[in-house]
DNA sequence: GTTGCCAAAATTGTATGCAATATTCAAATC
DNA sequence: GATTTGAATATTGCATACAATTTTGGCAAC
């Protein structure tokens, strides 16, 4: 039956069109998310358009103000330093977790990602782009076989992807190519070390390539150093 | 404003006591949560109820069979593997954090805690006892200062508490009363790595105690023992 | 030109009613 | 006696109507 495709999974489906778009950057940190557009868009009642939102609310990326709406979260720099922070200690254990029980198919699906990662770049598809990078690490979370973690990488992308498009330096050039291609060199050799080695360097370097230091906070206006 | 308190507040505030009953092992795992005995016994209408069953199941603690209505979850035996996989990877960061950034007042909450701890072991009150078992690391991820990090453990402590629940060997002897104290010591004598390992066989202790074959019923929720 | 205020409009919060689905239980059949 | 069927009951799914709150826009006063 088609129980979980119609019923439940409608307000989930909604949640993943959301959680894409945001992965995509076609929706901007802090955009109001109006429940009545919504409901007019995807052509459901506010209920459902509501139950998506509390689950989106849940998993960080919307954030619900009492009276005001729904919001697309926008993370701080110290949010988006915690995030890199706990991207650090995740993915580490995530290669050595692939490494240990990669069957050949994952291996399969890993090297046919990153054709359609170059692909994309070959197209210039910038959006595609960004997302397939996100997707990258969430097929690895996936392959180490631990639902919890892969739960918890599916909430922490999305949230970079938020990171990025707050405190991207437009002219830096691009996550570099090769990095996911060398990770899953390392992982198909089986060389953990090298495998952890490389995946916390591509993160510190994304992170490295942020803006993340005259961040405009949700601080409170310091005017001395507004007037000064 | 109260605004916080009285309108959003009020959902997560029912799942906020869900999950607290189930950390007391008040509710066991598989139990069916009914929307109107929910709604008659928080005396709110069956709409905030469902607000806070979707919460709860983003989170993971409660699962939504459609047309079935919802269920506290209980973890397969792999579930519970995966948990204490993740609790291993994401803990031992925390005692690092703790002992890197631990302000006064910190140790001192944490002292607090232990005698809690201990006052409810002499008073032999079993869900106390299994309830700040809990706290102990709920308190240490929110010290750690990574409120990602802290949300994951919010989710991984009930879990843990439905896994215990589900699998614990009765004559098995409770938590080992002296690890906690132990970890704080390590704590304040900042030593990352016995603290490290200490946590390490912490957790490596309550899994090895757990029987798994043992098993729950879906027992029918009193909501008067929940609430009171 | 700016500020303050009030009414109108728009938006969110909540409850309730009804439809759809599952569960229960008793009667009938084998 | 066990199993199945089907009506009665209970529960969930959903949308809509209405209340509460915020936002907007204009008008007056300074």
């Amino acid at each position: 039956m088609t129980a979980d495709d119609s019923n439940k999974m409608q307000a989930e489906k909604i949640a993943e069109t959301i959680t894409n778009a945001v992965m995509e950057h076609r929706i901007a940190p802090g955009s109001k998310l109006s429940e009545s557009r919504m409901a007019e868009a995807f052509k459901v009642s506010r209920t459902k358009i509501r139950q998506a939102l509390t689950m989106l609310a849940e998993s960080g990326l919307v954030r619900l103000l009492p009276n005001r709406g729904a919001f697309i979260a926008s993370p701080t720099v110290q949010e988006a330093r915690e995030v890199f922070a706990l991207r650090r200690i995740l993915e580490p254990e995530i290669i050595r977790g692939v490494i240990s029980q990669a069957k050949k198919s994952d291996i399969k699906q890993l090297k046919e990602h990153l054709k359609a990662e170059k692909d994309a770049r070959a197209a210039s598809n910038r959006r595609t782009i960004i997302r397939l990078s996100g997707d990258f690490h969430l097929l690895l979370a996936s392959i180490c076989g631990n639902r919890y973690i892969e739960k918890m990488m599916a909430e922490l992308c999305p949230l970079t992807c938020l990171v990025i498009a707050l405190y991207d330096v437009p002219q830096t050039p691009a996550c570099p190519e090769d990095e996911h291609d060398k990770i899953v060199a390392a992982i198909e050799a089986g060389d953990d070390a090298k495998g952890v080695e490389l995946m916390l360097h591509h993160l510190t370097h994304i992170e490295n390539a942020l803006n993340l230091d005259g961040g405009f906070d949700d601080d409170q206006v310091d005017w001395d150093m507004v007037l000064g």
